[in-house]
DNA sequence: TGAAATAGTACCAAAACAGTACTATATTAT
DNA sequence: ATAATATAGTACTGTTTTGGTACTATTTCA
């Protein structure tokens, strides 16, 4: 279905978070912060570390944040990470696999909207979405969080 | 995964092919023209007849044809049939759902990406696809085609 | 009346998703 | 030192979705 996994859903959550915050935040924090299944979160974030977008700092006190400042993180970042790499349509990427049908209806189309959507991930930014949530929720103080929730 | 579903990709295959041809056309002979699972190509047309895009003709010779004009079919219908409505976020159609939760700092964003997806889908209409379709395959005639696929 | 269609479901196996669990290692506070 | 609190890595599992099949009934035409 044409639908973003819980994964990417919470991936967002945490890394907003992190953007938030200068001192490590561990994974027991933020799944109490927003009532986030505690297993789940560290492993996302044991994703997002192994994939460079964040870093760990192991031991007591320990925890995570951002590896590049939010700017450089986009929608696309993330999602290639908790969602695969994005694919709307397999011929998008390969485009040998189409080249062979050569009748085949979806492709032009589904590729425009392949590379809409993409464009529109890419160039949205960790930072423009912490700040467009502050615009959202202007009265909300940063400390405690409700469960959120997308898919 | 952020993917269409195979349904909808055979979807847009037999909704183009029924746009190109003015008498019923049966689901085992588009099945055959495209090489897709007979009993796949049948369910498909049941549903998108019974959603009112295509019509059905019972009886020797029947098959099917276009409800309605193409221009006046967009991808979002089709998908609509075969991927269940679009929901790429699931506060985007029924708000209350985030009003509790005040700080989801993923909805604002993904409401846009959402919004922006969902207008492309519409704005796309199985006219528009099968034209651009012709404009890539110029030299293919319209009889009979390859396998195609996207997810 | 039989062949060729659709109509409507019900079913099933495989893959993806959401979530859990376990073992190992690193760091720090005491 | 050592206990407590982190991450690292990975394997596992139940549930849902997906992709595809099958069966029965009905309609239509030759």
């Amino acid at each position: 279905m044409l639908k973003l996994s819980k994964k990417t859903d919470y991936a967002i959550i945490l890394l907003c978070h992190l953007g938030d915050v200068d001192a490590p935040v561990s994974a027991q924090e933020i799944a109490g912060n927003y009532q986030l299944p505690q297993p789940m979160v560290a492993n996302i974030l044991k994703q997002l570390g192994a994939a460079g977008l964040i870093q760990s700092v192991r031991g007591q006190n320990g925890g995570y944040v951002l590896a590049r400042n939010a700017e450089s993180i986009s929608l696309s970042d993330i999602i290639s990470v908790t969602d695969n790499p994005f694919n709307l349509v397999e011929c998008a990427h390969d485009e040998e696999l189409c080249k062979v049908h050569q009748c085949c209806p979806t492709r032009q189309p589904l590729v425009a909207l392949h590379r809409s959507i993409q464009r529109f991930m890419e160039d949205m930014t960790l930072s423009t979405i912490i700040s467009e949530s502050y615009f959202e929720n202007p009265d909300v103080g940063r400390r405690h969080h409700e469960t959120a929730h997308l898919s």
